[in-house]
DNA sequence: TGTAAAAGACCAACCGGTCGGCCTTAGACC
DNA sequence: GGTCTAAGGCCGACCGGTTGGTCTTTTACA
């Protein structure tokens, strides 16, 4: 993955055996066609990554779900993903250098953390954790242990990183309950 | 941060005063300025995350300073190190695109996560964790953890989200006593 | 024949890197 | 001390190549 400013006009023209002016006239700009990627990789994010998730009722469980649909539905189909999470690849990419399209990245991350959160506290009120547990933290850490797996997964493409790291993350999480 | 492959040599040029000729009589290429640039970075790295380790004699404790260490003295410390981590930053940058650099920043990945490691092992030996810890994979989720602070402080440079990040590792390796 | 899509020549800006020459300095010789 | 020469840091014009984007021309289809 060369991520957005690596990736040329030319690249994309290879790869779609498109002209230049075949792409120009389907987009305004490359930015635009970044927009549309954006879009679609959201979709096929949520389709690897929400699969079954209706199916449970527990909303615990639903995060550890979630958690094994990112390992094994999404990181270690490599073939698919090559690079990990795009989202965190062009977040880090972007920062600082795209505030447009690193607000629009930011968006997405909001929403995900959102919904864990939003998980967590029905656990809570359903008994399902410790009353004492700070659900905002446990977030965070999960939130960061997802994005942390993504940028090893691109260091080491084997899966014994990322088990190794998602067993720990699940762990813990049933360390949470009463 | 623009990262190695968007910074220029016209900006090297810009923020050392320095001229296109004068930059090449010192380094070959900007592949080797990249070089020293991360021998410097590597030393200030140590000098702000591993400062007072030595004076802490528990290995457990050791790696709660570390974590306290790069949370406090590292990325909250936006005006030194504006974008975090450069290590995660350019590591995500540079795979799959200059696998050269990329190889040289993980080994600096896999010596700290062998530290990690060995703080660890000899915590349980000393009894500070339970025998059935597994320091590998607590150290992945730890190094995984850190990874995505990094990456979250990129997104939301307040101190609130590594804080809850940080507090949750913490609490969890608190977990792991016996 | 009319219309929209596709094609690719073309543009200015910028990229990393080279190279001949200037200009300060250090050293040797008288 | 004065003068000449050699050395090397420094400069910036210049190179071939690539970038994102434009514009005119050609093509395909209804």
């Amino acid at each position: 993955m060369k991520g957005f400013l690596s990736t040329s006009i030319q690249d994309i023209m290879s790869v779609t055996n498109a002209s230049k002016g075949g792409v120009y006239n389907h987009f305004k700009s490359k930015g635009e066609i970044f927009l549309a990627v954006l879009s679609e990789a959201r979709k096929i994010w949520r389709d690897r990554n929400l699969k079954d998730l209706d199916k449970i009722e527990s909303p615990v469980e639903k995060v550890k779900k979630l958690l094994e649909n990112y390992r094994d539905r999404y990181l270690k189909d490599t073939n698919t993903f090559p690079g990990g999470c795009i989202f965190v690849s062009l977040s880090v990419e972007l920062d600082d250098q795209r505030p447009d399209f690193s607000g629009e990245l930011n968006q997405g991350f909001s929403r995900l953390k959102a919904m864990v959160k939003r998980y967590l506290d029905q656990g809570k009120d359903a008994g399902e954790l410790r009353k004492d547990v700070d659900t905002e933290a446990v977030t965070e850490m999960i939130f960061a242990g997802m994005l942390g797996a993504s940028v090893i997964h691109g260091l080491d493409k084997t899966p014994r990183c990322i088990d190794r790291c998602f067993n720990a993350l699940i762990g813990y999480l049933e360390t949470l309950a009463p």
